[in-house]
DNA sequence: TATAAAATCACCCATTTGGGTGAACGTTAA
DNA sequence: TTAACGTTCACCCAAATGGGTGATTTTATA
């Protein structure tokens, strides 16, 4: 496994450099670190690190929480705020942007860790859930009088917006068993339309 | 805004009382401590609890990554995982289970506070982000002829599955101006289906 | 105010989808 | 060896959807 790349924004060398202490030596690699919100901009474009660290007070007028809002707009990346204060407006302005973690100061270099690990390993999750991971056992679960297997893979034909056409070719089967598949499934389901199913499925996956 | 409910599952009685003593003076409503895991499975059952914080190692065969599972199945309550750092692969095994957030020992009343703060509204975050989340804003961004705002109107009754009649209905519009618009807006997604748009969708969600 | 963009509606036609019935064939388990 | 179930297919009909053209009204906005 290569290293992590991380990028850390901190003002204060001090814990600037507790930060890259503490990381260099295990799995990480420092791509760099900025100290104020410029650095920041030019070093994510340089670097494309795969975790930030973000300093949420910079001591200028633009903040962590900005150079957040630029990651998830233009990178995608996971980013973990690092806050001193337990400043109630300024978390509740943290949470919608929807950060991997947060490292309360003063922190050591277990809490560093595990705030990286887990924050690298949800966001990944998070990445992989929103693709599509249907499977029967989940669909079943939801209800009574269970899917066969082959008008499972009706459904997740239709989940995957293909046509009745394009789903007889792919399965080797004519279009009028396609139907009655589907006709059979949307009973099971108790909806009436395609749509209807994706929208049922969407909100039990 | 009513007292969070939480249930705390922990087999060290000092620790038990401690996360007690930080959570009863502020905005927090223990309802009940469980010791092992038979009694968190009672008290789960009991309460319905906001949010559980589990101790992984409870000195019993089963531990709290099972309850978890057992939480995840039954309750889609969220949970916070407390946990020495200590050991990697109960962490590994941890992590799948999709936890709220973690909590490693030892911590004071800061850590646990932000914790379960942070946990709950990324949970809830979730739920809603699961269920239809879509905004004008993210659709133009991935293509170039932007959406109008009624088109995007009309897309989103799709995604959650309405048919053209019922878009008449609720829109206050003619069944004709619906097609208009589904018809140009097929075009600008580069698309033939109600499925296919959707799945389209899906994967910039 | 002139003009463009957006929103509204109508009509036609072809295709797709949904609903219902019936039936053949193979596998599995009582 | 029945019976139940899953899979396959056919046919019919009604409803919904997709594709195209054209037109009017409303709403920005230059």
């Amino acid at each position: 496994m290569s290293a992590i790349r991380v990028l850390v924004v901190e003002d204060n060398p001090l814990i600037a450099a507790d930060i890259e202490q503490c990381l260099t030596n295990i799995n990480f690699h420092i791509v760099a670190t900025a100290f104020t919100v410029n650095e920041a901009i030019s070093e994510l474009a340089a670097h494309t690190p795969d975790i930030v660290l973000l300093d949420i007070n910079l001591g200028e007028e633009r903040d962590g929480i900005d150079i957040a809002k630029i990651i998830a707009e233009k990178y995608q990346i996971p980013f973990i705020y690092i806050t001193s204060y337990s400043d109630n407006a300024t978390i509740e302005r943290a949470k919608p942007t929807k950060p991997a973690g947060y490292i309360i100061k003063p922190f050591d270099e277990r809490d560093l860790l595990a705030a990286i690990e887990i924050g690298l390993y949800n966001f990944s999750q998070r990445a992989i859930m929103s693709k599509s991971n249907i499977t029967i056992e989940i669909v079943n679960k939801h209800i009574s009088d269970p899917l066969t297997f082959r008008e499972f893979e009706v459904l997740r034909a239709i989940y995957e917006g293909k046509t009745n056409q394009q789903m007889a070719k792919e399965l080797f089967i004519s279009i009028n068993t396609v139907k009655t598949h589907i006709a059979n499934l949307y009973q099971k389901l108790n909806v009436t339309s395609r749509t209807a199913a994706i929208a049922l499925i969407r909100t039990w996956l």
